[in-house]
This record gives structure tokens, C-alpha cells and sequence, in this order.
RNA sequence: GCCCCGGUAGUCCAAUCGGCAGAGACGAUGCACUCAAACUGCAUACAGUGUGGGUUCGAAUCCCACCCGGGGUACCA
């Protein structure tokens, strides 16, 4: 027996234990990932964080479930390359030097120390020896190098058009970093739109491609973000079709994606942003239209996304002729069409289109429905299913007749009869625009482009990278509308590197997305100062075989990353057309049912967390509260009971008496059933990254062996050995210092980490007997002792002969019997 | 509005093919230890699976409708 219960219980000291293995794999690295390894290579990759502080409750979570999986690859003998850096470009720094009359580096570079000594604490088998900053100039000469090659390819390019602007942060913003509501996505501050000339990644080229590759990436990521990547690419099938205006050479196109509805088009909208809605209104109409477009400029996103309120527009004076009808309809300008969507133009269909609805509702235009809407339908708009009618209507005699055709015929037959003329076409329409990427603000990678005025955009030869950031600081920082590099006149007045006339550079950075959407790349070779990355290297690691992040990346980084991985492979820079085989999103870390916030003043301090209650336990906690998908409430969660059970697990590699290396097959069957069969269920769980059902099954059988101890086979058993090794490894994966201090205790060399995950012995997850249950009428009646393979004839025999069940049986007839050996037997008798 | 995910003891969560609703934990209660408490150990109790239908010998699991919660998206024609 061990200590009598009421004695002070053994336990180790974690501060003591913290500080020893960190000394000892700082000295060992057991975790340097080698390129030239024989074994075969996985890539395990969590989101590097940006460096605001010192790390908190998310990072802490994040990383201790990515390193179950990276730490499980180890033990099962793969090469594992599991990077980590900083994302260290990016608006924090630059508004901290402003506010603190300091440079950017020192607000970044300051807090990736701190968040690395953190990191190394918190025992996460990172590579360091990989690690590089996006902010070093080492690493954004080649996110300069990769725009050039997309410029080259015609990847990059400048337009003007209206943008979305933060008039907090002073800067453009992509579509993506504009959230539902119209605020920005970084501060909350209320987006506006402004016209300016910007740069642009041209990330609808790959629109259909990443949206087919989401089918196999499906069972490999979470129906979130799949969900979210398809809305936000937003493929829709449909038509252009032309529209005829008198005296104007050029018809106006619209699309459609309801062209089996022509025959209801009663009148046409444009944007009234659109330059075309400018074109086409006629001078009496003019001031009218003037006065609506101020009105409507005016108005704020939020105000305009507002779709509940009435529809408004101004007629624009002139017809267009509809091409199945020949009728002259009007043509409006409106703010319910947007001018970057489509054509800009849209058909007003008023029969089968809400919105057009309520717009010829509002201005007295004619409604024709053009499907015939089931018996009892009492919305406005019918925009379902049904027979075609009215297409053309009674008596009118049209070159295209499709009624009675249910809409897809319909559909196909009128796009055949436009296409026929010369009027209209099929077309697919993305919703995913191109990624606007040129940024106002100082602490980013500068464009490496140079205009002049005689060879315009001129790219900065490669020989010439980095464009490093001129140095600015404070003051200079502030925001004003255009880049505060454009102040550094010096390092932007430069010779023209092809007619060498005066010149200047761009002023404006890039987006820090674009930092971090080839940042995986350099892992695979990240001294290099050859080139971006090492393409046999890529090749060999690549891609990642498991992504671990955050849900808020959902359509940002995810997208922006995919987008980069096939331009690249496009250039022959790699062979993965997608970046992350697989992506595990996992939940938050919030408190009380709410968003830790200091306003809510409900934060949770990491550091007082683990100061309190040691690393290993804060990870044990993180890992076994929920699924990692789910959000964990720290309000429901007990670091405490993860101390506890830490220091129980521990207490057992006291126990064990045997010596290193004893052979375990003699041992007590029992026990080595528990731990062979706990092993085994621990690969699939951890492959499903079902991370905290293998912490519960790691807990029964340090359970199984404490009871196997106190009064069972004995500590002298080497059964027991064997289950406390077992336990140490499972450990290994979640609680790193633990395992390694029982590990030491068994009388081993560090690490535990790489000490291989045990042969599960195939013979031992056999049952002699299993519990077979028989029911009457799916009701349980009875329990018996069989064999695992059992015949379904014996087993029905055997439940037939159970006293029980002939008691129930008795006066009854037996109708059916279903077997399915060799656990149950359901009677159906009456 | 549309799309996706989820709803199981007081709480967090298990139940892998449709087959015994409970593996693990938190909290609670009791007992042991203690002068007492904390710690520790042992033990016990607590749900019929959001609601209503359906399929089936059998449903937490599949289907339909609805309710609640979370997320995405939204004049995208």
C-alpha cells in the first residue's frame, strides 16, 4: 500500500522543475527540425502572433493545442518542422512611436523578447533556430522581391477607383478588413469610400480555382471557414444581356442571373455612382440626378448598407429597348445597385426581384410576373420556382416564346436566343474582388515600384533590395491622409533605374496580410539570402500538413495565403496548389460568458495564471476543457483540478519499484490491457484532434494504475512500469515538464519528449469476454458474458437461455430476433 | 432574410457504424485524516439528450418542422 490517506501527500516543486528542463532542452534542442532527415517530414504551423505585449490566454491556447499534434508527430518517429516568428509589421507600434516620440522597432522588438522568453517558458517545441521577424529587413526584401514578380506577371497593377477608408487609422482598407457592420476591422473606427489610385493584388485570376480546391480541403477543415470562403467568393451563374438606347453607339450590358425573366424587365437601374448613370442622363434631367448623387455621397456606408429602407432614385431621362419585347423602358439611377458588381447595371424585374419590387412600387413602374408563384403564395416579389408565363404575354406575338418552361429551361432557352442575336452571353460573377493592398502608414514593407515621368512605373531592379524604410519617427508617423514617407524626401527623390532621370518611389507600404501570406514559405529556409525560399526544401516540408489558428483569419489570412500559394506555384516557386492540407480552428479563451476585455475588466492574466498554478497545468486546463473548436470559458474551467491531477500522475513514478528496461510481458495482463488499449485510442483521438478526450482517457489510466498499486498486482509489477512510461508519454504531449520530471524519475535520459511512442501490443486489445446485452422491444432485460466472437447463433441461443429473459418471454411470441454479435440481441415478441 | 455550426446531469464535456445514456473532470454532499481547517484519499447523489412529429426491432445519433445560442453574409441583381 502507499501513504495512509490523511498524510501530506508527496508533490514537486513546478517553479524548481520549470526552471531544470528549460536549462536542460535549451541545451539538447530535441526539437531542431533537419532537412536532411531519413524520416518521413510533416509540417506543423500555428498563426505567429503579432508582438502587442506579452502573450495572453489566446496565444497560451493555441499553443498548447498545435503542440499536441506536433509533439505526437515527434513521438511517432516523423521529422517535424514546427516554426515559429513575428508578424511584426503593423499599426500598434507605429501609433505606440507616435504617442511615445519613439520609432516603431522599439515598440515591436521590445515585445518580441518578452513574448519570446514566454514562448520558451511555456515549453512549446517551436524551432527556434528558424525564427525571423516580417519587420526584418532580411525578410521583407523578399516580400518586396515576390511583389515585383507579381507585378511582373501582372499580378499587381494600380487602379483608380473608390475605396474604403479609415479615417481613424488615416489609410485604405481591403474589402475583407471591412467588417458586416462597415466599421474597420482593426479599430472599429466607421469605414467612409474615397477615389484614389491604389494597388491591387489581382486575386480574382484564382477566384474559380480557390473556390474549387475548398471541395478537397472540406473534410480537412472546419465547415466555418469553408462556409465563409465560399460567401465571400460568391460565384453566381448567369447572363449579360444588352440593352439598345436610342442615339447612343454603345448598348449598356447588364447582368442578370434570372434571364428567363427578360419578359418582366420594365425598367433598367444603373449605380448611381457608376460613371455610366453620369453618361447617360439627359441635361433635363441633370440637376435632379446631381442632387441625388451629392445626397446620396453623402450618406454614410452605414446608413447606405441599411436595407430596410425605402428605395430611392432619379429617372435618368432616356429608354433602352428591352431585346424580347421591343419596349422602350426607362432607365433610373439608383444606390440600391452597386456600381462595382456586375455591370454596375441591373434589369428591373419587379415580378421576380424584391428589391426591383419595392423600387417600381415607390416610383409607380409597371409589374408583370413572369413565374407563375404557387396557389398560395402571398409575398410580393415570386422569385421561386415555377412555370414561366406572361414571356410573351396573351396576344403580344414576341421572336421568343418560353411559357410554360419551368425557369431553368427557360433560363437556357433565352440565354440561346440572345446569344443567337448577338445580345447576350453566359457569364459567371464573383462577388471576390481584388485585394487592394497599398497602405498610408510607415511600419510596413515599402513598395519597391519607382515613377517617372518618362517611364512610369519603373520596378526597383532586384539587385537593389530591400527598399528599406527611411528612419522615421514620432511626429513624423503621424497620420495625415498620404504616406509619412512621402515627408522623407531624400530616400524618395531617386534616379530613374532605366532612364536614370529624376524619379520617385512609391510612398505607400503594404498591407501586413502580405507579410503573412508567404511567412511559411521562409520557415523552410529562413538564412537564405539568395532567394524568398528553397524550392526543394518547400517541396520536401510542404504543404502544411496541419494549421492551427483563430477563426477571425477566416477570409483574410486563410484566403490571402491561398491566393499567394497557387500565384507561387504558377511561377514554379513550389508545387502545392494549397497551402494547409489541414486547419484546425480553435475557440477563445473568454471569461464569465463574455469577451475578456479591460473595459468589461474581466481579463484573465496568463502570467498570473501560470505563476499560480504552473505551465503545466494552465496547458492541462486549456487542452482538456473542450473540443478545440469550442470557445472555453475560464469562469468553467479548474486549473486547480489540473494541478492536482498532475501532481497524482507524478506521484506514481514514485511508486514504480521495477528497474529501467524490465520486460513488461510478464506483468499483470489487466493492467497492460488498460494501458495498451489507452495507447491505442490515444493515436485516433489525437489524430481527430479530439485533444480532450485523450487528456480523460490519459486520467483512467493513471487511475487504473494508482488502484493497480494500491490493491492490485503490486508496485513491483512491471505492468505498473509499463502504465506509468505510458503515462509520462501521453503526458508528454500536453505537460511537458511533468512528464519529463516522471520520466527522470523512471529512470531515464531526457528527453521524454522524443522517447518514442510504445508498440502497442495488438494481441492485448483483445477482450477474452465482452457484456452482450439482450433486450425485449429495444428494452434492456439482461447482461451475459461472451465471447468477442461468438456466432450470432450461440449468442442468440445463449440469450434465449438467460432466466431472465425466458421469464419475460414467457406467454409471448417471439416474432423477431436481431443479433448483432458479439453485443446485443434485441427480442421483438408480443 | 439567406448560409454554416451547436443544444446531453448544477457546470465543462464523453458516448467513432443507429445498439447498455456516462468515460473524464468541476462543483456539491458524506466519510476518513486533523485540536480544527486546508491539503489528500475514499464514497455518494444528480440528466433520459432543446420542442414536436417521422423512419426503425431499436434514435442523443438519421429525416422534417419549430425554439434557443454562436458564427458568416447581406440591396451581389
Amino acid at each position: 500500500m502507499s501513504e495512509q490517506a490523511g498524510h501530506e501527500r508527496e508533490t514537486y516543486d513546478v517553479d524548481a522543475v520549470q526552471d531544470k528542463w528549460q536549462r536542460v532542452w535549451q541545451e539538447i534542442e530535441p526539437f531542431k527540425a533537419d532537412d536532411d532527415s531519413e524520416r518521413e517530414k510533416r509540417y506543423a504551423l500555428t498563426m505567429f502572433p503579432y508582438p502587442s505585449g506579452d502573450l495572453h490566454m489566446g496565444h497560451a491556447e493555441v499553443t498548447a493545442l498545435h503542440d499536441v499534434i506536433a509533439r505526437y508527430w515527434w513521438q511517432k518517429g516523423y521529422e517535424v518542422l514546427n516554426p515559429m516568428g513575428w508578424d511584426s509589421f503593423g499599426l500598434p507600434a507605429e501609433n505606440a512611436a507616435i504617442r511615445n516620440d519613439a520609432h516603431p522597432a522599439d515598440y515591436t522588438y521590445g515585445n518580441i523578447a518578452t513574448q519570446l522568453e514566454s514562448f520558451q517558458k511555456y515549453g512549446v517545441s517551436f524551432d527556434w533556430s528558424r525564427r525571423f521577424n516580417t519587420s526584418d529587413p532580411s525578410y521583407y526584401r523578399w516580400t518586396q522581391w515576390l511583389f515585383l514578380k507579381f507585378h511582373e506577371k501582372g499580378l499587381a497593377y494600380r487602379k483608380n477607383s473608390p475605396v474604403n477608408w479609415c479615417p481613424n487609422d488615416q489609410t485604405v482598407l481591403a474589402n475583407e478588413q471591412v467588417l458586416a457592420d462597415g466599421s474597420c476591422e482593426r479599430c472599429g473606427a466607421e469605414v467612409t469610400k474615397r477615389e484614389l489610385t491604389q494597388w491591387y493584388f489581382r486575386t480574382t485570376s484564382y477566384a474559380q480555382e480557390l473556390l474549387d480546391c475548398l471541395d478537397d480541403l472540406q473534410p480537412t477543415w472546419s465547415d466555418k471557414v469553408i462556409n465563409a470562403q465560399r460567401n465571400w467568393i460568391g460565384r453566381s451563374e448567369g447572363a449579360h444581356v444588352d440593352f439598345i438606347v436610342e442615339g447612343r453607339e454603345e448598348p449598356i450590358t447588364v447582368y442578370t442571373t434570372r434571364p428567363d425573366t427578360i419578359f418582366g424587365t420594365t425598367f433598367m437601374v444603373v449605380a448611381v455612382d457608376a460613371a455610366l448613370a453620369d453618361e447617360l442622363v439627359t441635361d433635363g434631367q441633370r440637376p435632379a440626378f446631381e442632387a441625388y448623387r451629392d445626397e446620396i455621397r453623402k450618406a454614410s456606408e452605414i446608413e447606405r448598407m441599411a436595407t430596410d429602407r425605402p428605395k430611392t432614385g432619379v429617372d435618368l431621362g432616356v429608354t433602352a429597348r428591352n431585346p424580347v419585347t421591343g419596349e422602350q423602358i426607362p432607365i433610373w439611377a439608383t444606390d440600391y445597385v452597386l456600381a462595382d458588381y456586375g455591370t454596375g447595371a441591373v434589369m428591373g424585374v419587379p415580378g421576380g426581384d424584391q428589391r426591383d419590387w419595392e423600387f417600381a412600387t415607390q416610383m409607380g413602374l409597371p409589374i408583370v410576373r413572369t413565374t407563375q408563384p404557387p396557389a398560395d403564395f402571398e409575398g410580393e416579389a415570386y422569385a421561386g420556382e415555377g412555370q414561366t408565363i406572361n414571356s410573351p404575354a396573351d396576344g403580344v406575338d414576341a421572336p421568343l416564346d418560353i411559357n410554360g418552361m419551368p425557369v431553368e429551361e427557360a433560363k437556357k432557352a433565352t440565354i440561346a436566343f440572345l446569344a443567337g442575336k448577338g445580345v447576350g452571353e453566359p457569364t459567371v460573377n464573383f462577388r471576390l474582388r481584388d485585394w487592394l493592398l497599398s497602405r498610408q502608414r510607415y511600419w510596413g514593407a515599402p513598395i519597391p515600384i519607382i515613377h517617372c515621368p518618362v517611364d512610369g512605373e519603373v520596378r526597383v531592379p532586384e539587385d537593389q533590395l530591400p527598399v528599406e524604410l527611411p528612419e522615421l519617427r514620432g511626429a513624423d508617423l503621424k497620420p495625415k491622409g498620404t504616406s509619412p514617407l512621402g515627408a522623407a524626401s531624400e530616400w524618395v527623390n531617386v534616379a530613374c533605374p532605366t532612364c536614370g532621370g529624376p524619379a520617385t518611389r512609391d510612398t505607400d507600404t503594404m498591407d501586413t496580410f502580405v507579410d503573412s501570406s508567404w511567412y511559411f514559405f521562409r520557415y523552410v529556409s529562413p538564412k537564405d539570402e539568395t532567394q524568398a525560399f528553397d524550392t526543394d526544401l518547400a517541396n520536401a516540408w510542404g504543404p502544411i500538413d496541419l494549421y492551427v489558428g483563430g477563426d477571425e483569419h477566416a477570409v483574410l489570412h486563410l484566403l490571402y495565403a491561398r491566393f499567394f500559394t497557387k500565384a507561387l506555384r504558377d511561377m514554379g516557386l513550389v508545387n502545392w496548389d494549397e497551402p494547409f492540407s489541414a486547419y484546425l480552428s480553435q475557440g477563445k479563451v473568454v471569461n464569465n460568458g463574455r469577451k475578456m476585455s479591460k473595459s468589461l475588466g474581466n481579463g484573465v492574466s496568463l502570467g498570473e495564471q501560470l505563476a499560480e498554478f504552473g505551465v503545466d497545468a494552465v496547458r492541462l486546463t486549456l487542452v482538456f476543457a473542450s473540443p478545440p473548436e469550442d470557445n472555453i470559458d475560464w469562469a468553467d474551467v479548474s486549473p486547480g483540478g489540473s494541478v492536482r491531477f498532475l501532481q497524482r500522475a507524478w506521484r506514481l513514478s514514485g511508486d514504480v519499484t521495477s528497474a529501467p528496461g524490465t520486460d513488461p510481458t510478464a506483468g499483470d495482463v489487466g493492467l497492460r490491457k488498460v494501458t495498451h488499449k489507452t495507447l491505442h485510442e490515444a493515436e485516433g483521438l489525437v489524430e481527430n484532434h479530439r485533444f480532450n478526450v485523450v487528456v480523460a482517457r490519459t486520467m483512467e489510466l493513471v487511475n487504473a494504475t494508482r488502484k493497480a498499486i494500491d490493491s492490485g498486482c503490486g508496485p513491483e509489477d512491471p505492468a505498473v512500469r509499463e502504465a506509468v512510461e505510458a503515462v509520462a508519454i501521453l503526458l508528454s504531449l500536453v505537460a511537458p515538464y511533468t512528464a519529463e520530471e516522471m520520466w527522470e524519475r523512471l529512470g531515464h535520459r531526457p528527453t521524454v519528449a522524443r522517447a518514442g511512442w510504445p508498440t502497442i501490443d495488438e494481441a492485448l486489445l483483445v477482450e477474452d469476454s465482452v457484456v452482450a446485452v439482450v433486450q425485449i422491444q429495444g428494452k434492456v432485460k439482461a447482461r451475459i458474458d461472451v465471447s468477442p466472437d461468438v456466432s450470432a447463433a450461440d449468442l442468440e441461443a445463449a440469450a434465449m437461455a438467460d432466466p431472465t429473459v425466458e421469464k419475460a418471454l414467457e406467454g409471448k411470441t417471439v416474432r423477431k430476433v436481431i443479433v448483432r454479435e458479439p453485443k446485443l440481441v434485441n427480442i421483438v415478441a408480443g
